[in-house]
DNA sequence: GGCTGAAGTGGGAGCGCTCCCACATCGATG
DNA sequence: CATCGATGTGGGAGCGCTCCCACTTCAGCC
């Protein structure tokens, strides 16, 4: 035990003391603490002066007292189905959260909501508006939050949308358009038999990038065939499930597109225990181009969707919201690239 | 617009307006919320049932002006060497952590550091003591951070040490026996010329794994040889290079032992690229048990450490470091496990 | 020289809570 | 029956800040 832990730490410098120090009045420190034009250069020089020689550092809990901002985002994260580290997808929203974040002054609350009581727990704080605004992944069709955001009318911005007619502020990528690239490409390589394993379908990401693989082949004239359709849940283990669904159903089968990077891993793997080669017998494609379609073996064709970039702008359309709470929400829709490697 | 949107709010019922509704004095309620034991049956049963008429919830922001309290605890990460998205470990810190932390009134700060602007800017958060504790994760030696917690006399708990003489609290996994495990393992195997890439050396936990390593040879009776030892980074292109260096000293190697999983992940890349076969020609073993593991080709053979239980760990290190200042330190060192894979 | 308005400034009020002290109230005790 | 501690209770004070209003100062203008 140091002698210095004995002696009571030296209490924090308030606002008062620095005002005292500068010889001005508790008015005129706060204004040049919160970049107010209306001081003189002198007293803000006067001011400035005594912050550094006292290490002032304003309280945040008086000031959100009476200002009744919270200077803090939720990123809300449902953790029902995937495990954050299995989801690289959530990794690198956060990355681009806490990036874009890093500007300003707001601090990044994470909360993984796991099941109903974790729910109800954020629900209690979002209604105490312990926050300024939130972010939301991975929406699912039935899910309450967004409503309760918007009965709230609490600042928020999703990854995704409920549906086409989603009145909240989104980000998302354009699923669809992904979608239908991935499959024009596997007929351009001359496939013919082409399946998909979907995501979860309460989703409308699932939903857009089931539709763009049904879109390129109507756009073929390729008969549709629901036999060439397995349904996953974006989870390594739903796509070895659907793939091996889809052997089964169709033994023809030449290409699959996944609608996600670990569902693709899933396939890779039961198409791998059924024999069949990669990209010989059956060419594989991606959704994401997260950090696993570099890992498999052989490497995932992917569509690339710029999941740091959406965290960042997730982040930028909140911040205009939570200046001016003026119910215009912003949508936006960002371009996918269809990233070719060995396994197509 | 909606109508709602027109009027005003309605305002959030205050401690006062409950105590007014109960019949009560401010006092009471405060006891009451605050679970104090010093508060009739009657007394107590009127001031929740205007609660919950009220829908009544504290305003922490007052209370923290008080008490000074934040009810928040930060985890810091710092990811100048790794992405949050290509580190398992992370991600499943921050599982546990909040699995954790769900269960107490406590809010989880994530705040990334990438650069020395971003630690500057967390250096002066903690300073103003915005958090009631600090847990901190991948310590590097040289990290300055520690040292300010220390300081700060902020309750604070790693995930590793800088040194066995950290005095501060924290959590780690036998990293010295696990490397022993594993290295024991390949000789049980037959395996004779094994090398390892290292993890980087500035970090206790590397260098406990590549002791183990050299123990787990003395132990055998296997000749020390510098010529097996490639430095790494944990990351996979550190694997990848540390690998190919390795090959190209030692060309007789027929093992090697991967500071982490994604390091193994790199040196079956190399492997691979180099025409040997694993685990025939030689056999790989990683560590950490990460998803990794077990989406590499062939699977990994990995010493498993119990990640997410070391992030409750830590919290549950931290509360009682929190609710007790008493300056004793908490150090937890948990068992690993090798599980065998087919890469060995 | 008096008047006006712009530019700064000081400080009272009050945000919603906890802490703590003074004050009941009441059963037990000598 | 007075006295006493134990058990509850009410409410004043004050946490550190922002907001706002009243006030001063002074340049510019008729």
């Amino acid at each position: 035990m140091t002698p210095a832990a004995q002696q009571p730490p030296a209490a924090r410098p308030t606002l008062e003391a620095v005002a005292a120090r500068a010889g001005v009045g508790r008015g005129t420190v706060s204004r040049v603490v919160n970049g107010s034009p209306k001081v003189s250069a002198k007293a803000r020089a006067a001011v400035e002066q005594a912050i550094a020689e006292l290490g002032y550092v304003p309280n945040q809990a008086a000031r959100s007292l009476v200002t009744s901002r919270t200077d803090a985002v939720a990123l809300v994260v449902p953790e029902s189905v995937a495990k954050l580290s299995s989801e690289p997808y959530f990794s690198d929203i956060i990355t681009g959260v806490s990036a874009e974040l890093a500007g300003t002054d707001l601090q990044l609350l994470l909360v993984l909501v796991r099941d109903e009581r974790e729910r109800e727990r954020l629900t209690r704080y979002l209604t105490a508006r312990r926050v300024d605004g939130v972010l939301l992944v991975s929406v699912h069709q039935d899910d309450p939050l967004p409503e309760l955001l918007e009965q709230l009318e609490l600042p928020a911005v999703l990854a995704g949308r409920r549906s086409e007619q989603e009145p909240l502020s989104y980000v998302l990528a354009d699923n669809a358009g992904g979608a239908r690239a991935a499959v024009r490409h596997l007929l351009s390589r001359g496939r013919t038999a082409i399946g998909t394993v979907t995501g979860p379908l309460d989703m409308e990401g699932a939903v857009a990038r089931l539709a763009g693989y049904r879109q390129a082949l109507a756009e073929a004239a390729v008969p549709a065939d629901e036999g060439l359709v397995a349904h996953g849940d974006f989870t390594e283990r739903g796509g070895r499930e659907g793939m091996r669904e889809l052997l089964a159903r169709r033994p023809d089968l030449d290409a699959v597109f996944c609608a996600s990077d670990l569902t693709a891993a899933g396939a890779l793997r039961a198409l791998r225990e059924a024999g069949r080669r990669v990209p010989q017998d059956v060419a594989v494609v991606g959704f994401d181009d997260s950090v696993v379609a570099r890992h498999t073996e052989p490497p995932l064709t992917s569509v690339r969707q710029p999941t740091e970039e959406m965290g960042r702008l997730m982040v930028r359309s909140l911040l205009k919201e939570i200046a001016q709470p003026g119910r215009f929400r912003r949508q936006t829709v960002l371009p996918t690239e269809l990233v070719v490697r060995e396994s197509s």
